[in-house]
DNA sequence: TGTAAACGAATGGTATACAATCTATTTTGA
DNA sequence: TCAAAATAGATTGTATACCATTCGTTTACA
């Protein structure tokens, strides 16, 4: 085998990988979030739990993770982080004692309020069109989807 | 102000976000990448570093963090770990004595036929068109190009 | 009905990630 | 020329993420 046959190992170069974008690009959105999380002390983590938190008010742990594909490991301490800073109460379940129920606190609804410019301004930095967001929506959806199921 | 008058907070519903179905792909497609990868005891984020190292076999520190996105704080210990697995060796510059070179050695090129077919077997998993994949990748990279430039 | 299986959280361990800071070296510019 | 600024890595601290395991509760089913 020459030395320079080196065509078989051309796909392994970082510039022909779709992954690697995809790793990268999710960093660097999570690092602009943060500029604009920052005023509000928020982590990008704590924020995305709060969103399910103003949508549902009320929701189980179990719940929350699914949504987020957070497991239990990454998702008690942030739910703890919240309760701290009095966003959200846990409390257990009178129906089933398993089952961790979260609510939104008066306060926690009230940070609404000042998060509600925070996805226009990241949007602006990522400067997509409104059909390319669209197409970079669906697309990743749809792995999304391809991955939850099994391959093959 | 009417309790049922919502419409205002619609945008921060997780499902009206572009940036949380990039997050969580990003997230699930490393997961699949663990399943290959485990096989070859390597990390997503040793196995990307690898993959910079079988393209340039003789590089500097602070040029695999700006292919990679990775500052010295993440890059440091991984590339401590690949050296210590006999992949990579790690001196510093004789013109320079702040550069580190990191230089691939023979084992950590004999571990690329062992990688060889990681690639495939993610794609096949993610299940996109030639054409998807290829819009996807095109996206990503103005998204990537965008975040780095300043937004205003 | 009573025990095994399943389930939901919590915990402990490992590995990122990134910000802030520190150290040593090199480059700049007054 | 020589002090200030810039640069490259390393270190420390905080916050994810995920896996494996454990614990207590509930469900299934023999």
């Amino acid at each position: 085998m020459e030395d320079f046959l080196e065509e078989k190992y051309e796909h392994l170069k970082l510039k022909y990988q779709l992954c690697f974008p995809l790793y990268a690009c999710a960093k660097e959105v999570v690092k602009k979030y943060r500029t604009f999380l920052d005023e509000i002390n928020l982590t990008y983590t704590q924020y995305i739990t709060m969103m399910v938190m103003w949508e549902h008010k009320k929701i189980s742990a179990k719940e929350i993770g699914d949504k987020l594909y957070l497991d239990s490991g990454t998702l008690t301490p942030v739910l703890k982080s919240l309760a701290e800073k009095g966003y959200v109460t846990r409390q257990r379940s009178k129906e089933d004692e398993r089952v961790l129920i979260v609510e939104l606190t008066p306060a926690g609804l009230e940070l609404r309020d000042q998060a509600i410019n925070v996805p226009s301004g990241v949007s602006t930095c990522v400067k997509l069109s409104k059909e390319e967001s669209d197409e970079l929506y669906r697309l990743l959806n749809k792995i999304l989807e391809n991955l939850t199921e099994n391959c093959e």
